[in-house]
RNA sequence: GGCGGGGUAGCUCAGUCGGUUAGAGCGUCGGAAUCAUAAUCCGUAGGUCGGGGGUUCGAAUCCCUCCCCCGCUACCA
């Protein structure tokens, strides 16, 4: 389908500057996005493509505390080692900019004013706790008191678990803050909110526009379906924090704008600063204001709310009060997730592999390929090394790699390295010009339709025609009867392998400039050369470089060292990292550990995980609720000797009560073990 | 427990929203070939489409139910 448009802005996703990007991230947003983007430019198509760092929001201070940083240190971390990580990947951004920077900040604020003037933002005031140790607001689950209506002490800021009824925090009897244990204050504060729940009609209307004129994923259209059947609310876009954008208008100097606001704005930021670079600062405006834009925006999953909902309703407010019109996303192409060796990546856990470490053991084109052809795009998918090494091997090296060898090295022997003439044409040879002459758009179809994937296989399936050609065309026989024939048959080889290299720029444009050089073509693949791969383009006479190898395979002992840098072998066991601060004898002589002995257990109904004992510790038997109902059988508890707190506070799980807790050795990925002992001794014996 | 998503060949995944003998790549096995990175090309085998019901002339596809996995969440004191 022919698109109208004159110009493509395309964005991936801002990575979070709070960590290394990991093969996750590559295959959800990124890499796709880079395809399309070179696919189009290769078309001739006039394309902008932005992306940048998120820097703002309460994570990244919280990093900072724990490791005695300050928030700019922890950006300044992350934010140039992702940038390197995307360049040394291949990431053909025309630029890469931050939300630190002054101009996001002048940004943000204008959208903001705009909304704040035209009275568009509703102001909320509210009486919120506030703990002056912790200099913050408490938000309802970091807080805790005495229920007013059941006397509780243990009801939680939105609601008492005991009798069920919702509170407001400030309603809390002796509330105390659950970081440091200290007593907050009642403090009235005031926060903006955007009505995003007065757009849901239009962004409805929206998603079902767009999706109609450019096919939408059946996934966005899901995670969209959802949001708008939950009904759309106000969002609060102002937060009493000091780590962000300060909030300009009066009376809240002491506010920062909620990331959520300013996180996708740094896309116009980015066009911005790129425009600014250029020397032409208004060039932005072309892209970003304008019917002749087509803008597609490419995400993970997670990240589906805030570009097919809140980022849109954001244009549409500013486009309702202003001259300039920002274009709203044509197209939100969001992947699922990868999965590495069969487990979900976890940054706590120390699984998966981040970029920059696989990057110092492999071409970022052989991970190119390897996550194009198993991108998650209708469902998570799996990246296993092996496979990984399987791809590399048997089809980057050996099909097209070899394709491109066995041709140079036979025009290099038999026609010294010189483009043999074509002479008359055969079956054979009509055959694959025929396939040659459809390839481009194939693969480009399936690119345009974001069926990246499908469109990678296919430009491989063009590389095996290649060989089964050459096969089949015999020209180490003919090179003995007829040169002639030998020749065409080279000539069209040669003519194939550059159009491979116009075909695979988008995936593994490392590989297309090697092939290139080997050609000792002067003129760099760009932009048009996509369409002119459909054709023989090299001429007869053409003298070529020596070939060299395209693609060397991936040993086995390879893999295994990645492996273990990936912390696979590190993950399988106990997770001895984390170790809490020391504490004194005294403070562990504050708990009572105790041998109890269960006497009874049952499931508690419609509970997934509770389990209710009945437990003996020392002459008294007490109810003990505990989380293992999903690896114990009640039946299989009772008899067994436990280790239990026995002096810890109760507490009421839905509405059991609980007298203690039972030890359980907890892994990371929710597995677990109940303690017990070794002899038999009498319930109620102290443990120490 | 609730909401959402999955369960298709040994592995990784498609399957155009009911229509002929369920597909691809890799792997397996056999063959051809020997220009090439022992690479290539051809062919073969392999699936009761998670289980069970139902609707239909016809179901991987629609409905019901059950089992299992993942995410979010409730409750892992």
């Amino acid at each position: 389908m022919a698109s109208p448009h004159k110009r493509l802005l395309v964005t991936a996703a801002l990575p979070y500057a709070n960590g290394y990007l990991h093969l996750g991230h590559m295959a959800g947003a990124y890499l796709p996005a880079d395809l399309y983007v070179r696919y189009h430019r290769l078309k001739g198509k006039d394309v902008l493509f932005l992306c940048g760092s998120d820097e703002h929001g309460v994570a990244i201070t919280v990093t900072g505390e724990q490791e005695g940083l300050t928030p700019q240190q922890v950006i300044d971390r992350y934010h140039p080692a992702n940038e390197e990580a995307f360049r040394k990947f291949g990431m053909s951004f025309d630029h890469y900019s931050r939300t630190s920077i002054p101009l996001h900040h002048e940004t943000t604020r204008e959208f903001f004013r705009n909304f704040s003037d035209r009275s568009l933002l509703k102001e909320k005031r509210e009486k919120q706790l506030f703990c002056e140790k912790d200099n913050m607001f408490l938000a309802d689950r970091y807080v805790e008191g005495t229920c007013p209506k059941c006397g509780y002490d243990q009801a939680r800021g939105d609601q008492c678990e005991n009798c069920g009824s919702w509170l407001n925090q400030v309603e809390l009897i002796k509330p105390k803050c659950k970081l440091c244990g200290t007593t907050p204050v009642v403090r009235e504060t005031t926060h903006l909110y955007f009505p995003l729940g007065q757009f849901q009609r239009r962004l409805e209307k929206y998603v079902k526009e767009r999706n109609k004129r450019d096919g939408w994923k059946e996934n966005v259209l899901r995670y969209c379906e959802s949001w708008f059947k939950a009904g759309l609310e106000d969002r609060a876009v102002t937060r009493d924090l000091k780590w962000g954008v300060p909030v300009p208008v009066s009376g809240f100097e002491n506010k920062v704008i909620y990331v959520w606001f300013d996180a996708v704005l740094g896309y116009i930021t980015a066009g911005k600063e790129w425009a600014a670079r250029q020397g032409k600062k208004e060039a932005w405006k072309d892209y970003w204001q304008g019917t002749e834009t087509k803008y597609v925006a490419f995400i993970g999953k997670d990240n589906v709310v805030f570009h097919c909902i809140v980022f849109p309703a954001m244009l549409m407010g500013w486009n309702d009060g202003e001259e300039e019109q920002y274009v709203l996303p044509e197209n939100v192409p969001a992947n699922e997730f990868l999965n590495f060796e069969g487990q979900k990546f976890s940054k706590s856990r120390g699984w998966g592999i981040d970029l920059r470490d696989f990057l110092d053991h492999f071409p970022a084109d052989y991970l190119r390929y390897a996550l194009a052809v198993t991108l998650p795009e209708s469902r998570d998918s799996d990246f296993y090394l092996k496979d990984f090494q399987a791809r590399v091997n048997n089809e980057l090296a050996d099909i097209l790699g070899n394709f491109v060898n066995r041709t140079l090295a036979f025009t290099q022997r038999s026609f010294g390295g010189v483009v043999p003439p074509r002479r008359k044409i055969e079956a054979l040879d009509r055959e694959i010009l025929e396939i040659l002459s459809t390839a481009p758009s194939n693969v480009g179809n399936l690119f345009e339709n974001y069926r990246l994937r499908d469109g990678v296989t296919e430009a491989m399936n063009l590389a095996r025609a290649a060989n089964k050609y050459f096969n089949d065309s015999e020209p180490w026989k003919t090179a003995k009867s007829d040169m002639d024939r030998c020749g065409t048959t080279i000539h069209i080889a040669l003519q194939l392998v550059r159009s491979l290299a116009i075909l695979f720029e988008p995936v593994t444009p490392q590989i297309s400039r090697t092939i290139w050089k080997m050609l000792n073509l002067k003129e760099p693949i760009g932009p048009g050369f996509w369409d002119t791969a459909a054709k023989p383009g090299l001429d007869e006479g053409h003298t070529l470089n020596p070939p060299e190898i395209l693609v060397s395979k991936i040993e086995d002992k390879q893999i295994d060292k990645i492996l273990q840098s990936a912390g696979v072998e590190r993950s399988l066991t106990p997770a001895t990292t984390g170790i809490k601060p020391t504490i004194s004898l005294e403070d562990f002589k504050k708990i009572d550990l105790r041998v109890a002995k269960v006497v009874e257990a049952e499931k508690i109904p419609k509970s997934s995980k509770l389990l209710r004992l009945k437990v003996e510790v020392g002459g008294e038997v007490r109810q003990i609720v505990a989380g293992i109902a999903q690896q114990y059988e009640p039946s299989w508890m009772v008899g067994k000797l436990l280790v239990v707190v026995a002096n810890l506070q109760p507490v009421t799980l839905m509405g059991n009560e609980s007298r203690g807790m039972l030890l359980a050795a907890n892994a990371d990925d929710g597995k677990l073990s109940i303690v017990t002992i070794l002899d038999d001794l009498p319930p109620g014996t102290a443990v120490r």
